[in-house]
Formats: structure tokens, C-alpha cells, sequence
DNA sequence: ATTGGGAGTTTTTTT
DNA sequence: AACTCCCAAT
């Protein structure tokens, strides 16, 4: 059976996560000999390894082995040059690599290395923010909201301004501040550089934004990282702290930082730290959240002392899919040139196959895993199905669930996100932290229990008025007079259950039992239980799995403190030989932990950061694995799957007209494809739906860019009314199937020109201005007077022509 | 105050 | 097709 949604493990940074068997393994204890800790490494890698003096930039191709340097080094350092482990700070992409990382360092070196920092930029910055919170205005309990809590803030602040327009929406608003973010532009500066209307709306939106958030103790993704590097700042004190501490620096994946993180690293190395980053320009995939190329691109300017290495051999894939990897990207202009290559042999061509529908395209992937693993040729955990977006796992999911075979999908719609989890969330933050406004008026009356709109409207003027949190005015709610008898015992019964459950919490219990009894009293339980609604049968399934989730918490947490306990005898043996072990540390360099573990407070903290990645399954698990190219980065798989090989879907219809884009979506093909260790398959369908309709879709341009790369199409059932050449369709084939299509569904004629007087449903009469012809994509822009210039597709709009 | 229907919108990619 | 948001009826 396979799990409906992805439900993260226990993303618990420092917690030891059941990870893969590595080679290090083998050596585990080996503490005394150093040696180990460079068998086996080639020159590039051994310089990498061992480098000292100065910031150094290891240039890591696809699958070079980087994650080994990288924990090789670490081990290095603490083992070989007696670094102290509490002196080490390894930032990651994914708290899921971070805890493999630190798995892989105890492995080499012992329980002494439990004292150094893994951990990505999100949460090593939240770690610091809620030791020095009280500093600037926040407590040790703040929020993070994450991008739906965000998008409720900024709706609020549109209202607020009244700046309600098609212009302004929150979307958009929160891109904009995001941005400036990710620049450390603070809303003052913003204010002072905006030079047009639209950027002084931004800033004005930016600044209530943030005073809302200010406000309710909580802060975004984005102030995480601003915020930090404010912080240091503003006290050098702080900083020089951290200075001290972190004598070693190592960043992953650095062609993916934004310049705000790129700050964070130069505030916290100054001029002494050994500095170390390892990264892929050709494997930047992330500029639409930030990221900044340049980065990666002029490490060696931004420090001038730096040292370069480039780690060029390639130990996972077979030469053939890096052939095909490596003509792909060399279509990139500006790039450094670079090139893999792999002792691994030729290997098994590449696989192409051309499905006529999305269903099609699905069914021949199941039944060639079936084939596979029957043939004995690779294992369902060996495989991956990748695909642009989210939205494609779909058919992958109907398929495989009506042949029996087991997947898992990773990413999509998170289990956190979820409506009835973000609710069950919700209470809890509210007992951590009153102000969370968000959270606050996303319970108060959820489930329903009376009070609405114009209650809560009165609350909140009573709340602006005496200067409070909406929570602290609801539970003064006697001296709110405005309000109706009923809404007022309304809102005692809520105030009332909730400070009941905030004495628990404080009383001690535990996460579970806590988050237990607030779905009970809430009643929130109760009404989805007696809901004649199916989909709040699958609510309370959700809720249930999240109270397993809470109880596995806190039963980690009891073995946690055993752990310690149990220390003081296992040191004898373990530690003899160093000075470093944990008992006679710096006090300096002993992490408090933030919180009580197995409270609500600590678990709370532990689910903020959760990423997609984090809950890919383990290599026990024996399903096939579905997820998009963003998250499949870093990951491998001895049989890749990569689909919807069409353009408009990958690359993506909106990067397919701006070079940039387009440079980004050939990168994030050069990341799939070098995924793969024995064999590649590139699938396409000649129509797909998208939005209920089906559509023509023409092979990807990245089909057309293999080079010399061997591959073997494979269509055993040609499409039957598209069939032409797989992989390049002649400008004939494109034309007719547009025509068939259009005959098929016999409602389209595309026969209008600029001009063109027409009528719509809703907007009435207009007149065509622009016309963009790109078969079923194609748009017109109608001019409907009063109601403005409208951007419509020819294939959704209802337009007449008169 | 709550519910339900209709209109409008949606799909990039994510910490 | 599926989801969200807004308004009108209860």
C-alpha cells in the first residue's frame, strides 16, 4: 500500500536517521589511524580534502563525489588536524542531507562530532535566532510562516491599503518582497529606492507586512536568513561569537545561495576562517527564489586568496548518459567549459519512447519497470520517475496504483500544508506564542462555534485600540461591550480551553498529548468525525497520523536523554585518546537545546523547516520513487525515468521565451539526466491534458541536443494518429496534427486576425489588437473597452466573431 | 452566522 | 478538473 502524501520522517536535525550503507562505514573503528580518511580518493579529491590556507572552491561535476569530500574533509580536520567538532559548520541543502552528513562524520570520527553544526542555511539561521531573539524585539517562541501563512498576512495588508487591484494581489506582493529579501533590502531602503509607482506600493506594502509580523512574533522564510545577517550587524558582538566559534566553513551546493546567504557567509567568516565551497554552475536551478549565479561564477574575485579545484571524473553514470548530458549543457552560452567524464564504460543506449497521451506515456514506464525487475535488471528503490511538475505525478499515481506497483511520490502537497494539519498546528502555536495572529484567526473559529466575521471585527478594533495581540483581547473579551452576549460566550468557551491546554502544556506533557487533547476540546475532532463529508474521513486519517507523528517525537526524545545519561561509562572507552571529547569542551561550544525536548516548543520547531526532500525514501523501503527535477537535485538512481519530454512542458511554457529561462530549464535537464547511473529513459506523449483539455505538445527542444549520444527509441505502439518521426517532428507533422486536433475537437477555429470585432461571454463586445499564434497556445488580446485589454487563450475563451 | 453555488483562476520549480 | 473566493440565501 502506498502512503496518499508524503509524510516526512522525523526531520530533527542532530537526531541519527537510519541512513545508507556507505563505504566509510567499514571504517567506523578506526579512530586512532587517520589514514582511512583518505584511502581511496583521487588527486583532485585528495586536494580537496586536505587543503589548508585560505577560502577554497571545490568545482564539483555531477557526481564527482563531492558529498564524500565533503564529509572526508570534515573528518579530516577533526581527526588529522585536531579541529574541534564544535568549531565545524557544514551548511546543506536539505536537513535530510545534513542528517546523512553528520551520520557519515560520526562514522568516520566517533561520538565526539555530535557538538558540530550540520544543518541548512534555514535552520542554523533559526538556531541562532532563537538564542539572540530577545535582542531585537522577538521571543525564543517566534513563528515561521511559511508561504500560506505569508500569503494570509499579505491579504490582510491589501485590504488594510486598499490597494485591491489586479495589479497588487498578494502573489505578487510577496515575490516583490521576497525578492528585496533575498538583496537585504530592508522596507526603508526600499521606500527610498523605489522610482515608480508600482515599486512605492511594493515598499508600502513590504513595511506593513512587516510590522504585521513583527507584531506576532513570527517571521518568513525569507527574514530567516535577512535577519541573521542583520543581526550581526547590528551586534558585532554576536557575531564575533559566532566567529570564533565556527572555525570552519563549509557550504553545499553554493551555486544555489542568494545573496542575502552569501552575506550571511562572508559576516561569518571574516577574514580568518577556513572557507570552503563546493558547487556546479551548470547545476543552478534555483534563480527564480534568488539565487544567484555569480555567486559560484566570482568566488574567486570575492576572495581573493581563494584556491580552485575541479573534481572532473565522473563515478556514477555510464559514458553514454554523460555524453548526453554533457551536449546538452554545452548549449549553454557563458559557461565555463567542463567535462565529465566516466571510467564506467559506454553502457546501455539511452531509451526514448513517444506515448500518443500522458496515459500512454505512463503505462509504457510501469511496464517497463515491470520488465526490469522481472528480467531481474534493477529493483522498484533503483528507479525514479522525474517530471517538471507536480501536477504530472497524477497519471503516474493512477497508473501504478492500477498495476500494483509501489511508489512513493515525494514533494506535491505537503502533509504540513494540508488545511486540517495546518489547523491542528495552528492551536498549538497559539499556546507557544499568543501574538501569532495568523494562527490565531485561523482557529478561532475553525470549527465553527460562532464567532464570525463581525465578532472578530470587533476584537480586533478592541485589540487596535488598547494596543494588544487578538488573543490578549479575546480573553478581555468582558470589557469588549460592542459585542452580542452570544459572541462573547463564544469566545470564553475557546479562551477558556484554550489557557486549560496551555497549563498542560506548560505543566510539561508532551507534544502528544497535548496536540491530543486540543483536538478534542477544540471539538475539532468531533465535528469531522460526524461529517457526512468522505473527504473529512481522510482529515481525521491525517489527523491521526499526525498524533503518531507528535507521539514518535516525544518516544525520540525519551531515548535521547537515555543516550546522555548513559555517556559518562561509554566515554572512557571511546574518548581516551583526544582532549576533544565532550566532557571537557569550552562551555562555549556545548549546545543548549533550544527547547525541552518532546515539547510542544521543540516540536513545533522541528516541523517549520521541513523540505520535500526530506521525506525521500529510504533504500529499505522498495517502492519507486516520483518527484520533480527540482527535488531529484543531489539525489541518484541506477534507472532514471525522465518525462513529459515536450515543449511547453519542459522546458516549462513560461521560460520558454526568455534565453535566461531557457538557459535554467537546460540545466535542470542536465541535472536529470545526470542523475542516472545505467540507464536513462526520455518519454514524451504527443498530446497531453492540462486543465481537463487535451492538447498537442511537440517533442522537447532538448531531445534535438543529444550530440553523439546513443539512444534507442522504442515506440511498440506508434501513436496512431501523430505518427512521424519520434524525436523531430517535421514542421509538416507539427501543422497537421494541430489541424487533426482542432477537427477532433471540433470547437476550435482559430480563424480571427487583428481587427476583428468579437463578443465574450462576460466581458461583451471587443476588438482583437494582438494576436500570438502558437497552435493551441495561441492567445489573442481583446480590446473590451470599459473593461480593459484582456489577454485570452483561443482555446478556453468563448469569443464570437461578429 | 453559516452554507452553498457560481465565477474566476490555476501550473513552474521551493526553503 | 480542481480549487479558492465572494456573494446571496437561509
Amino acid at each position: 500500500m502506498n502512503q496518499p502524501f508524503p509524510i516526512p520522517g522525523l526531520p530533527i536535525p542532530g537526531l541519527p536517521v537510519p541512513g545508507l550503507p556507505t563505504p566509510e562505514r567499514v571504517h567506523a573503528h578506526a579512530h586512532a589511524d587517520v589514514s582511512h580518511l583518505l584511502d581511496g580518493l583521487n588527486d583532485a579529491q585528495l586536494t580537496a580534502v586536505t587543503h589548508v590556507g585560505g577560502p577554497a572552491l571545490v568545482v564539483a561535476g555531477a557526481g564527482s563525489g563531492k558529498t564524500r569530500v565533503l564529509t572526508r574533509r570534515i573528518a579530516w580536520l577533526i581527526g588529522a588536524q585536531g579541529a574541534h567538532p564544535g568549531s565545524i559548520l557544514a551548511i546543506t541543502f536539505t536537513n535530510k542531507s545534513a542528517a546523512e552528513m553528520r551520520e557519515r562524520v560520526e562514522a568516520l570520527v566517533g561520538p565526539r562530532a555530535k557538538s558540530m553544526w550540520v544543518a541548512t542555511f534555514h535552520s542554523a539561521c533559526v538556531r541562532i535566532l532563537r538564542r539572540e531573539a530577545d535582542r531585537f524585539g522577538f521571543t525564543q517562541s517566534f513563528s515561521i510562516y511559511d508561504t500560506t501563512d505569508s500569503r494570509r498576512l499579505m491579504t490582510a495588508v491589501v485590504k488594510d491599503l486598499d490597494i485591491e487591484g489586479q495589479q497588487f494581489t498578494p502573489r505578487a506582493l510577496l515575490s516583490a518582497v521576497s525578492r528585496l529579501k533575498d538583496q537585504l533590502i530592508d522596507h526603508e531602503e526600499a521606500a527610498r529606492m523605489a522610482s515608480n509607482r508600482s515599486e512605492q506600493v511594493h515598499a508600502e506594502a513590504y513595511a506593513a507586512y512587516q510590522q504585521r509580523l513583527r507584531a506576532a512574533n513570527a517571521m518568513d522564510f525569507d527574514d530567516l536568513i535577512m535577519n541573521t545577517v542583520h543581526l550581526f550587524q547590528a551586534w558585532p558582538e554576536v557575531r564575533e561569537f559566532y566567529r570564533r566559534r565556527f572555525q570552519h566553513v563549509l557550504v553545499d551546493e553554493y551555486q544555489d545561495t542568494n545573496h542575502a546567504q552569501y552575506s550571511l557567509i562572508r559576516e561569518l567568516c571574516g577574514e580568518t576562517a577556513d572557507l570552503m565551497v563546493v558547487g556546479d554552475s551548470d547545476q543552478s536551478i534555483y534563480a527564480f527564489r534568488g539565487a544567484d549565479i555569480r555567486n559560484i561564477i566570482e568566488f574567486e574575485s570575492d576572495f581573493p586568496n581563494a584556491t580552485t579545484i575541479l573534481l572532473e571524473q565522473n563515478y556514477r553514470s555510464t559514458q553514454n548518459i554523460l555524453t548526453a548530458a554533457n551536449s546538452v549543457i554545452s548549449r549553454n552560452a557563458d559557461r565555463r567549459p567542463k567535462n565529465l567524464w566516466s571510467a564506467a564504460g559506454e553502457g546501455e543506449p539511452i531509451i526514448g519512447f513517444v506515448g500518443e497521451s500522458e496515459r500512454d506515456e505512463a503505462q509504457f514506464v510501469a511496464d517497463e519497470i515491470d520488465s526490469l525487475t522481472d528480467r531481474g535488471l534493477a529493483d522498484a528503490r533503483d528507479v525514479a520517475v522525474f517530471y517538471r511538475t507536480n501536477a504530472q505525478s497524477r497519471v503516474f499515481e493512477e497508473v501504478f496504483i492500477r498495476v500494483g506497483l509501489p511508489y512513493k511520490v515525494v514533494g506535491g502537497v505537503r502533509f504540513y500544508e494540508r488545511a486540517e494539519i495546518k489547523d491542528a498546528l495552528a492551536y498549538l502555536r497559539v499556546l507557544v506564542n499568543p501574538r501569532d495572529a495568523v494562527s490565531v484567526r485561523r482557529i478561532v473559529n475553525q470549527p465553527k462555534r460562532g464567532i464570525g466575521d463581525r465578532a472578530q471585527a470587533e476584537v480586533q478594533r478592541f485589540a487596535d485600540r488598547n494596543g494588544v495581540s487578538f488573543y490578549a483581547a479575546l480573553l478581555r473579551v468582558d470589557e469588549i461591550h460592542e459585542l452580542a452576549a452570544r459572541s462573547a460566550n463564544a469566545i470564553k468557551g475557546f479562551t477558556t480551553f484554550m489557557e486549560e491546554l496551555r497549563a498542560l502544556a506548560e505543566s510539561g506533557a508532551g507534544v502528544d498529548t497535548v496536540l491530543e487533547s486540543a483536538l478534542v476540546s477544540s471539538g475539532f475532532l468531533e465535528v469531522l468525525e460526524s461529517s457526512e463529508d468522505p473527504q473529512d474521513e481522510t482529515r481525521v486519517e491525517n489527523l491521526a497520523e499526525l498524533v503518531a507523528v507528535t507521539r514518535e517525537f516525544v518516544a525520540q526524545a525519551a531515548t535521547i536523554d537515555e543516550g546522555e545519561d548513559a555517556e559518562p561509562q561509554g566515554e572512557e572507552s571511546v574518548a581516551s585518546d583526544s582532549d576533544l571529547d565532550p566532557a571537557s569542551v569550552d562551555d562555549e561550544f556545548v549546545d543548549e537545546p533550544e527547547f525541552e525536548p518532546g515539547s510542544v516548543h521543540a516540536f513545533l520547531s522541528s516541523i517549520s523547516l521541513v523540505a520535500d526532500a526530506d521525506s525521500i525514501p529510504d533504500d529499505d523501503e522498495g517502492v519507486v520513487t516520483l518527484m520533480t527535477l527540482h527535488t531529484a537535485k543531489g539525489l541518484e538512481f541506477p534507472v532514471v525515468f525522465l518525462t513529459g519530454m515536450e515543449d511547453g512542458t519542459f522546458p516549462h511554457q513560461r521560460s520558454m521565451f526568455s534565453e535566461s529561462e531557457l538557459q535554467e530549464e537546460r540545466r535542470l535537464a542536465y541535472v536529470g539526466f545526470t542523475r542516472a547511473r545505467e540507464r536513462l529513459y526520455l518519454t514524451r506523449a504527443s498530446s497531453r491534458s492540462m486543465w481537463g483539455q487535451s492538447a498537442y505538445s511537440p517533442a522537447s527542444r532538448f531531445l534535438d541536443e543529444l550530440g553523439e549520444a546513443t539512444i534507442e527509441w522504442r515506440n511498440t505502439e506508434a501513436p496512431k494518429k501523430f505518427t512521424s518521426s519520434p524525436s523531430r517532428p517535421s514542421q509538416e507533422f507539427k501543422s497537421r496534427s494541430v489541424a487533426a486536433h482542432v477537427e477532433r475537437t471540433g470547437t476550435m477555429s482559430y480563424d480571427f486576425s487583428p481587427g476583428d470585432r468579437v463578443t465574450h461571454d462576460s466581458f461583451g463586445l471587443g476588438t482583437i489588437v494582438a494576436l500570438e499564434a502558437n497552435g493551441d497556445k495561441s492567445v489573442a488580446s481583446v480590446d473590451f473597452g470599459s473593461a480593459g485589454v484582456k489577454r485570452l487563450l483561443l482555446r478556453y475563451a468563448r469569443l464570437t466573431k461578429l
